[in-house]
DNA sequence: TTGACATATTCCCATATGGGAATATAATAG
DNA sequence: CTATTATATTCCCATATGGGAATATGTCAA
């Protein structure tokens, strides 16, 4: 029924590339709404919308300073999908391995 | 307008969990749909149709021998969220490295 | 109180979705 | 040719989407 909400999981969360932005331009600072607005260019509107789906899915916490609100990246939140993905960085990296073994052959025949 | 469609990047594809199913069922293997629809226990369709998105995406590629398809994960397509989410694993485990200099710090009060 | 500033929310709409069920296509065997 | 096996496609529908524009909420300062 209708595709994953993207509240629900960080996978969805992310597929959206914005988001990721939003996620990039953080890094390992808090920033205020208006930070990101300014270090993205974007209209204010969009960068709160798109921190709300961030927030709803605990990729950033927010804190709430005067008439600020200042986020941070919630890394753990990335891990699973770093988890997931990880396993499948030996298909790529083993072509290498492989190579290194062919040379090998070849560097004993001599 | 709209969400990106799924077939329009692998961030978007893997997002739907079955997709990612998918997926770690083939692992390094080929296998044909009914290996998929054995393994999983799911509609023929239904893996079908997945595994029509994730070749669209090019997450797999699809080989035909007589009657069957066979299909394998095309690893590299994940390498960009691989290395979209790696970077982010050093926010997570520096938790640790902090850890280690507070301890340090301690060892040398003594 | 009244502004002014910072941020969030609402309303709008075209669009692609994933699942179920049924059906179509393709290829082999007899 | 026909039946059978393997796979793909079509039709259905409820649903959440992201963007734009406008507006609401909240907080400080004078």
């Amino acid at each position: 029924m209708a595709r994953t909400p993207t509240t629900h999981d960080p996978f969805n969360a992310v597929a959206e590339p914005k988001r990721r932005k939003v996620l990039e331009a953080l890094g390992r600072q808090e920033l205020s709404v208006n930070d990101i607005v300014q270090k993205l260019g974007w209209k204010q509107p969009m960068v709160s919308k798109h921190l709300s789906v961030l927030k709803q899915v605990g990729l950033v916490s927010e804190r709430r300073v005067g008439r600020q609100r200042l986020y941070r990246v919630n890394a753990e939140r990335l891990r699973p999908i770093y988890e997931w993905v990880a396993p499948f960085e030996r298909y790529w990296s083993e072509r290498f391995d492989r190579l290194d073994e062919i040379l090998e052959e070849i560097r004993k025949e001599k």
